[in-house]
DNA sequence: TATTAGCACTCAACGAGATAGAGTGCTAAT
DNA sequence: ATTAGCACTCTATCTCGTTGAGTGCTAATA
């Protein structure tokens, strides 16, 4: 079933009026705000053609038309125009994340509180995963009479950091049995630790047996463990400047998804292999956001897909702003993580 | 000005009821609900008293009375019954946060959910700082041909990784490098790295010496800054589930306010040194937030103040129950960091 | 035959009254 | 000193008409 030239000039014409005013869009404000070159019944007539199609729906007999979820997919798919950023927003993106030296985990939060406050939504981003990683780095610190530090490195840069129990171990005794396990572990993947193996090969650890084999089975357990609430949100307030979404109900039910950030990360990583990727109300198989489009995309160390980032909003977002948006800010997190220039040079050329 | 015998009674009838209903309370149901001996036209001239002192207010000339800011801080001075938790919750707490071997980011994110669970309102984490702490430990990890990550551990056992530019260093010259760093910087306060001081002092580094001069001062500025929006929150949908906030405006300002993690950390820390702090309606110097009531609690290392950890409500919360979990809640932390078990006998004895 | 003008109809949103109910303050009686 | 009684106040809620934007249908038009 194709529609007709016209068809889509109207229905483009309601995406685009809707997306901007939130109101129900009718035939005559559409004659009037667009030149369509028709009267206000015809349009009235395609829009009815339009709504049995299904693109788009009426919340009660004598209102407007807004765009259906199927409309919003056909708009994202073959409708929407290319949206190019300002190389001025590029660079206040790139001034905040690139110039500066930032821990990891303010890169991870300066991220997501950009992208929220560029787009006005809600943005999230999971942090680097460690799992399906292997182990490059791991040293025991010592913090005092009963406890010490277990930091691990992955090979994709990933730091965690573990307290762990010690029985007044002085820091040389520490370091000769982090020395072991890390000669022992180095470049294993997470799941073939086998710790039996470990310890009969080794001489002059008898009197650690219990405590290493607690370390090696905590190591075990953090590399393989799914980061499940590593989810770093930013700019909530945003659901209520949502007009969709200042019915109190509306954003309660929101906001307690928003909380549940397993259930959300779940979700999330669904489809984790894609790049960018747009879900469309109720196209999201959670019936708590099923009124809400996702807009998300990986970033990668080393050609690696190591995490992701994205945004929630109303299905009435600004489709073609927000996904070049998504789309710079994957980029440039990459950047930073790899140290690919690529992207910095065609700033510049840009603005030659 | 002291109060009777008689005001303090009514007075504590209307807080307690003004807390469970969140309704305002007027004489009538005051003398229906509470044993008070007198009639409602006695309670009429008390509460009217109460007014004048202050403690108590009405919306309107025909509404009940609600407790004001001076009253809740009566109250929470020198009316309140303590709260003693129930053991069961105690044990639920331990449970989650003892008994899991949690990577320090994890502890920190169960903590604030646990705690806003059971307060059921919004809760919050200041992570540990790594600022005044001495540096303990370092190291470069090699990510990549341009990339490698940075290690730092304090002495109060904070890690902080950060990824730096590399040109083609090996993980040999990166070794190298961070055991002469690591040397002169170890035990270090962070304000007195001395750059040219270490450069001048080492021979076999004047290849280097671009690099190294940037990583002291990274060092520096990482072990200097605030970690400013290293806060974390839990339960933010709590905000509407209370009546007071029911409205969109208020929640929308409250929400604004919790997403200014950098405000909203600075008003924390300013009475960091405090054991537990209760800080009630307008007592808050910050605008946002003068209608709620914050409650906080700090967090130690080694008996030393790393973090603060709280809930933040309105004013009309049951603050006896609320300040002991979040007192329960830092000594659970301190313990995870430190290892003391004094608490866990505590919890034993009583189940005897 | 496709388009348009005209018209009757629908429905949400808004505002004006009217009413009920919880609360107060004051006064006079106990 | 306390209480019963009463007039008064103010919010919350309900109803009811009005307005306005929108629709669908029909008949006229190009």
């Amino acid at each position: 079933m194709q529609l007709t030239e016209r068809q889509l000039r109207i229905f483009q014409a309601i995406v685009d009026d809707f997306i901007e005013t939130a109101q129900p869009v009718g035939s005559r404000t559409l004659s009037r705000k667009f030149d369509l070159g028709v009267s206000s019944a015809t349009i009235r007539n395609e829009m009815s053609d339009l709504e049995e199609l299904g693109f788009i729906e009426q919340l009660h007999t004598s209102s407007g038309r807004i765009p259906s979820d199927k409309g919003y997919r056909l708009y994202v798919d073959s409708l929407m125009r290319l949206y190019k950023m300002a190389n001025i927003h590029k660079k206040s993106i790139r001034d905040q994340l690139i110039s500066r030296m930032l821990e990891s985990e303010e890169i991870i939060r300066e991220a997501s509180k950009i992208l929220s406050q560029m787009s006005e939504l809600t943005s999230f981003i999971l942090t680097p995963d460690f799992k399906a990683s292997r182990l490059k780095n791991l040293k025991l610190v010592k913090l005092g009479e009963k406890r010490a530090l277990l930091v691990l490195v992955s090979e994709s840069g990933i730091v965690k950091d573990l307290i762990v129990g010690i029985n007044n171990l002085n820091q040389d005794e520490l370091d000769k049995i982090s020395n072991m396990l890390k000669y022992r572990l180095k470049g294993k993947d997470a799941n073939r630790l086998n710790k039996r193996e470990i310890l009969r090969a080794e001489n002059g650890f008898e009197n650690y047996l219990g405590f290493v084999d607690n370390l090696i089975d905590s190591i075990g357990t953090h590399m393989n463990r799914d980061s499940a609430n590593r989810i770093h949100m930013s700019g909530i307030s945003n659901v209520l400047h949502t007009p969709e979404f200042s019915d109190v109900e509306k954003a309660k039910c929101i906001l307690d998804a928003l909380d549940k950030k397993d259930k959300f990360s779940i979700v999330l990583r669904e489809d984790l292999a894609k790049g960018i990727s747009v879900r469309i109300g109720k196209e999201n198989q959670w019936d708590e956001i099923k009124e809400c489009s996702l807009v998300t995309a990986t970033y990668k160390l080393n050609g690696r897909v190591i995490g992701k980032i994205g945004v929630i909003g109303p299905t009435r977002i600004n489709y073609p702003k927000i996904i070049s948006l998504v789309e710079y800010m994957t980029d440039t997190l990459t950047e930073v993580f790899s140290g690919q220039d690529q992207i910095n040079e065609e700033v510049n050329g840009d603005e030659r």
